[in-house]
RNA sequence: GGCCCGUUCGUCUAAGGGCUAGGACACCACCCUUUCACGGUGGUGAUACGGGUUCGAAUCCCGUACGGGCUACCA
């Protein structure tokens, strides 16, 4: 091992980046960062079958939105490439061979059928699903119960197809320290035959995530739970591949649950809350999945919970900006249990980080949803203004249309009806009279509006809360939004007054 | 079925032998606000169960139950 630390996120480009992921991507990259280390992303396509177009660019986009760029990749160059385990064919072929050579591995010729049979002819009530293991090798076809004549003749038949599997020892207890959960040991004796060389020559991941973690130098391993039965065959690898003080520091980290079980993709779609980075258009189905990038969600928020949805700092502090989580980050508070996702505490954090955020961070971002819905944004200082008058009551990113439309748009429709039944003809003199003095009003800001405003009742002897609502329907059409002086003040004294003289004239009709 | 991991409010979690088990989300009530929010105050609500060890256990050990993961020439 060297002394650098060198983690890697190591991802099948098989479909969306969905939440796990994205955290085993933020977990890596705090470590490394955190240790002046490297952060690499090592494309683990070694199954040809599923390969799926656009995955691969997807993934890193979505590195890209959240802001945790690697040091090594495939587009990001660096010197342990290739990057992409299908580029990689070749070097895992002579580490599979000298596996056999050694006597920890052996070739094996049975057929898909064959083996389907063997699961079959073995399954009891009491063993559901026969493996491939000591059990059952020397009832099969392969290099040890053929003789070598007979293996190097299927060897060199093209038409026959083999593949490289471990020789699990027996009754051997083999144990690891895991940086999260502490000593953890299983029976070989339980762990099957595991598939180191595909038929197609493609090394299968167990194989795969031995040879590129030791060629790559990497430090330290983390990777789902899902991954620690199998982890008994990696230890085993490490051993007989490169020695026990080469292997990194393992680190499984805990799940993150749905509402029954591992966090999947169908969640998103069954419960209406998005498990994806971004949205991802199967390109198989035709059937697009939502991204919390779309939804309205900023990155600073994202990366936020997902931080916090399984690690925490020890104190009650729950923002944390992205350089704090690099500081402060540590594997040792990795809580060890499963975290169910909650969406709503999510979009707690997106409003949190939202209220944080100045207008000048939001507003290209902002900017963008409006144009989506071919508003025009005027200019900066405007939409600046506007921000900051509704951040606060935006939940996501998206909720800047319904709360600043009405600072871009005339509003179509006047909730009068929320008037009407108060209406009377002083307070449409009052309105009547007070457009004619905001003509002639000195200085336009929302304090010379107020107290004008205010004036202006005393004289007629109205109260001023009467007059407020039908003031705000008439500028915002609806009974929401900030403080309505200071909508008056951004929509400037044109637009204000056309906004009055709509109403009256609507509420005469 | 077997193997592995886990178990504190509904959810995310704090407390790594010692105060009435703390905080956050959500929910409820009140205050603030002549709109809607923000904000503030308070409330409901948890150590899965059974044994041990100990003066003392959410915390350490064992068992049970429950939950989850894995059990492919997928990762």
């Amino acid at each position: 091992m060297s002394d650098t630390v060198r983690v890697r996120f190591a991802p099948s480009p098989t479909g969306g980046l969905h939440l796990g992921g994205i955290r085993t991507v933020l977990y890596n990259y705090l470590f490394a960062k955190q240790n002046n280390g490297k952060f690499i992303v090592r494309i683990e396509d070694t199954d040809q079958t599923r390969f799926v177009a656009g995955a691969e660019e997807y993934i890193f986009n979505c590195l890209k939105w959240i802001g945790l760029e690697p040091d090594e990749s495939p587009i990001h160059g660096g010197n342990y490439g290739p990057y992409r385990q299908s580029e990689r064919k070749e070097i895992y072929k002579k580490y599979a061979e000298q596996l056999i050579k050694d006597g920890f591995a052996y070739y094996a010729f049975d057929t898909p059928v064959e083996l389907e049979k063997m699961r079959h002819d073995f399954k009891t009530e009491h063993n559901p699903s026969q493996q491939y293991d000591h059990n059952v090798r020397m009832k099969m076809c392969n290099s040890l119960t053929l003789s070598a004549d007979e293996v190097n003749k299927l060897l060199s038949n093209k038409e026959v197809k083999s593949v490289i599997r471990i020789k699990m020892p027996e009754k051997k207890i083999v144990s690891f320290t895991d940086l999260i959960r502490g000593e953890i040991s299983f029976d070989t004796s339980v762990v099957d035959d595991k598939v180191l060389l595909k038929a197609d020559g493609m090394p299968t991941y167990h194989l795969a995530v031995v040879v590129d973690d030791y060629l790559m130098k990497i430090t330290h391993a983390f990777r789902g739970e899902e991954w620690l039965p199998s982890a008994p065959v990696h230890v085993l690898l490490w051993k007989y591949l490169f020695g026990l003080d080469q292997m990194p520091q393992w680190a499984h980290l805990p799940l993150i649950l749905g509402s029954s079980g591992k966090l999947s993709k169908r969640d998103g779609l069954k419960y209406g809350f998005p498990v994806l980075a971004m949205n991802w258009l199967d390109p198989k189905t035709g059937v697009m999945a939502n991204g919390f990038k779309e939804l309205g969600f900023v990155p600073e928020a994202f990366i936020n919970f997902l931080a916090l949805l399984g690690w925490n700092d020890g104190t009650e502090q729950e923002i944390f900006s992205l350089e704090e989580l690099i500081e402060k980050f540590s594997i040792e508070r990795i809580h060890a249990a499963g975290a169910k996702f909650d969406y709503e505490k999510a979009k707690w954090f997106n409003h949190e980080w939202l209220k944080k955020l100045t207008a000048t961070d939001l507003k290209e971002k902002v900017a963008a949803i409006l144009s989506a819905q071919s508003i025009e944004t005027k200019d900066n200082s405007y939409l600046c203004n506007v921000i900051d008058l509704v951040k606060d009551r935006c939940i996501l990113l998206t909720d800047f249309y319904e709360q600043s439309l009405f600072f871009f748009k005339t509003p179509e429709q006047f909730d009068t009806e929320s008037i009407l039944s108060k209406w009377d003809e002083s307070k449409k003199e009052f309105f009547i009279d007070w457009q004619i003095q905001l003509m002639n009003l000195p200085t336009w800001t929302s304090s010379a509006l107020e107290s004008n405003f205010k004036e202006l009742a005393q004289q007629k002897n109205i109260k001023q809360g009467d007059l407020l609502l039908p003031l705000r329907i008439m500028l915002v059409g609806r009974k929401f939004g900030p403080p309505v002086f200071q909508i008056a003040e951004l929509l400037e004294k044109k637009e204000t007054i056309s906004r009055i003289k709509t109403v009256l004239a609507n509420l005469n009709s």
